[in-house]
DNA sequence: CAGTGAGCGAGCTTCCGCTTGACTT
């Protein structure tokens, strides 16, 4: 009998949905795009310009299998439903989809959800529709506009300055690190002072700290002015005011795509390509003694809804778990761009707590599983409550406030308060009219600190609030920024844990470039502005090819000017020739770093390794076989070989030692001092000055295996 | 964990966004 067919994205969607339909039904996965712009033709641009921008599909290449599979199930199917996600891509999908399969784009073979559970998936397939051609044309119109934008820039870089490319995302990712490089650079240390008080009631101890002198807020800049006030302070205070109040602190929302990628970066320690993996394999689902389940629903989502279904399943849970006093409410507010295509990031299901299903889990999935569980769950718990109380003292017309907090109900921090410190701050019982004896008055010295470089999170989270970037692409520009070497990862200082972005001299002629002459284009606000026409387009209330023109016409006099304009980075040169075709000897930069090569490449071959040891200079000559030798790299540092090799294999170690540190310790065996050297595999060890004759090795104290524990 | 070893890179395919496996980074 034949079956109705349904074409959903993603694979486990298919096994999920295949569940909830029965029968009659089979459910497949088109596993994302299958058509992209082809790239073959003239300019490679797979958009016939001259011909009102006749886009130029092909099927992808790793797409030729599923599609087949997809034609053939097409043919022995009743019918065929489109359920490709619902938004501008998923159309686009649809469109493609009835395209190559041979479907009618008059038909309604269409349908949507948002949230993956049986009643909503049964009535989406109750109210089919048309393809939604205007909102095929937006996504047709973003797609173009990346492709003008990123094949001619990155061809004019890769021309110019040997930048490797350009796009509308990825420069303005760099443009945001090249910006934050600048300010550090141009900031400058401001020092100010801050007063405090250390008082006491009924020996318990407090501090405050200076709010205001003689009604006005205190601006102190140097010493001598806070000296002036600690002067003023000497003596008894008196308690002017005391107000208490309660505040409350409200659950986070349940997380998209971009939060948890920061949450688990800031909270767990993971990149963002790692979160994604782990997220992926705990939504492609584990085994769980038996049967294999989804442990969260869709992890590429810029949506913070739930599900109607698993909110009323939380709350019972909550009732029951925690009691009726923590059941708290839905709060709502997605971000200004999101699609909302899926919900947010939840677990599947909420009596799969972390602790039941942890002997499942590898403990990178038990720590992201609990993370995801506990925001989830915390997001719709009541909110806490503290007693706040606020202290003022005052001497001399010098006030200070001293604030504290008690929490009075825990409310959501019952679940996510592992995750979310809150200390309580005592303050002694005061009232107002008390008189504080023996208070201590100093001054404290601090400096403005510059902005901080941008972590991972921090980046993903500027690009989402600036609407750049979407979920499935967050973690893929991280890595392509670093890719391109225009930015590397580096610790934020010697003694943290924590990588900040910073951008490569590369990187800053990049953006430098980019700046110059095409501003108009490769801007943080580009995007959003893309996006309202995209809107329009979808609406059908502007004409794509219009806003194509309009904006080739203005972005190709500006590639043209730059060709002619914009000044070639020449090689920088070496100042020798090359021993083996006497072309200028250049400095070029490869993956490894910095090396020496021919001008001629790729006719010559020849290179050179640069910081060549000064005994380099010297002519040194095989003392077996008289021929010319050379400076090798071997894995283990440079020598001296024979440049008749493989004939002839004599090696002469280098004059200059490698280096060995001195740590100023003393070794216990022979009293000779220790030197830091590197072992013939590689490794740091400390040994012994004295070797060969002490082969004392210090236990470096080992090294904790990484752990992934919670 | 202690006396060895001998690469590679670069140039000309790049963009963004949707997905998963096939990888040997």
């Amino acid at each position: 009998m034949k079956k109705h067919l349904v074409i959903v994205e993603s694979p486990s969607k298919a096994k999920t949905i295949e569940k909830y339909l029965g029968s009659d039904y089979k459910v497949v996965s088109s596993k994302g795009h299958i058509c992209d712009l082809s790239t073959s033709g003239k300019e490679r641009l797979g958009i016939d310009i001259e011909n009102n921008f006749e886009p130029k599909y092909s099927i992808s290449r790793d797409k030729r299998e599923t599609v087949k599979e997809l034609k053939e199930l097409t043919k022995k199917a009743k019918d065929v439903y489109l359920a490709s996600d619902p938004d501008r891509e998923g159309e686009a999908i649809a469109w493609h989809l009835a395209r190559v399969l041979g479907l009618n784009t008059d038909e309604n073979n269409r349908i949507v959800f948002h949230e993956i559970t049986k009643p909503t998936v049964l009535a989406a397939l109750d109210e089919p529709r048309k393809i939604d051609m205007n909102l095929v044309k937006s996504q047709e119109t973003r797609r173009m506009l990346d492709r003008i934008i990123g094949f001619k820039l990155s061809k004019l870089l890769q021309n110019k300055i040997r930048s490797k490319s350009a796009g509308r995302v990825q420069s303005v990712a760099l443009r945001l690190i090249v910006d934050r490089e600048n300010e550090i650079k141009a900031f400058k240390p401001e020092e100010y002072w801050t007063v405090h008080a250390q008082a006491a009631k009924n020996r318990r101890k407090f501090e405050a700290t200076l709010s205001k002198v003689d009604g006005k807020k205190p601006k102190i800049s140097n010493k001598e002015q806070a000296d002036a006030i600690v002067d003023r302070c000497q003596g008894d205070f008196e308690v002017t005011a005391v107000t208490k109040r309660k505040k409350t602190k409200q659950p986070k929302l349940p997380f998209t795509t971009s939060t948890l990628q920061q949450e688990a970066s800031i909270k767990l320690g993971f990149g963002a390509r790692r979160t994604m993996s782990v997220a992926q394999r705990l939504y492609e689902g584990i085994d769980l003694g038996g049967r294999q389940e989804g442990l969260i629903s869709y992890m590429r989502t810029d949506s913070t809804r739930l599900s109607d279904l698993f909110v009323n399943d939380a709350m019972d849970y909550i009732d029951k778990t925690y009691g009726k006093e923590y059941h708290g409410k839905v709060h709502q507010k997605n971000s200004a761009n999101a699609q909302d295509a899926h919900e947010a990031i939840r677990p599947t299901n909420i009596n799969y707590t972390p602790e039941s299903i942890r002997q499942y889990l590898k403990p990178e999935e038990y720590r992201l599983y609990s993370l995801i569980y506990a925001r989830t769950l915390a997001s719709l718990m009541k909110e806490a409550v503290f007693d706040a109380t606020s202290v003022t003292m005052e001497h001399d017309g010098c006030q200070f406030k001293a604030t504290g907090q008690t929490m009075t109900f825990d409310g959501y921090t019952k679940v996510y308060g592992k995750y979310e410190k809150s200390k309580d701050e005592l303050l002694p019982e005061l009232k107002k009219g008390d008189i504080l004896k023996d208070v201590h008055v100093e001054g404290k010295q601090h400096f403005t600190e510059p902005p901080a470089r941008y972590t991972e999170a921090r980046l993903i989270k500027e690009l989402e609030e600036k609407s750049i970037g979407r979920p499935s692409t967050y973690a893929t520009i991280i890595d392509t920024l670093q890719k391109r070497g225009y930015a590397t990862l580096e610790k934020a200082s010697e003694t943290s844990k924590t990588k900040v972005f910073v951008p490569t001299q590369q990187g800053i002629l990049t953006d430098e470039k980019l700046r110059q002459y095409f501003s108009s284009v490769i801007n943080v606000e580009y995007t959003a502005e893309m996006e309202k026409t995209l809107d329009e387009i979808a609406e059908g209330k502007k004409d794509n090819v219009a806003y194509l023109r309009s904006f080739y016409d203005n972005f190709q006099p500006l590639v043209d000017q730059a060709y002619e304009k914009m000044p070639k980075k020449e090689l920088e040169k070496v100042g020798k020739k090359c021993p083996k075709c006497g072309g200028e000897l250049v400095y070029r930069n490869g993956k490894y770093g910095k090396f020496i090569s021919c001008i001629n490449f790729p006719k010559c071959k020849y290179t050179e390794n640069i910081d060549e040891p000064e005994e380099a200079k010297e002519e040194k000559f095989c003392p077996k076989c008289g021929a010319p030798m050379v400076i090798k790299r071997g894995k283990y540092g440079m020598f001296w070989a024979c440049s008749n090799y493989p004939e002839c294999k004599t090696i002469v170690p280098l004059k200059e030692k490698p280096k060995a540190e001195p740590t100023g310790e003393m070794c216990p065996v022979c009293g000779h001092e220790l030197v830091r050297r590197r072992s013939r595999y590689g490794k740091m060890f400390i040994g012994c000055s004295n070797y060969p004759k002490c082969h004392y090795i210090k236990k470096e104290p080992k090294k904790e295996k990484k752990k992934d524990e919670a």
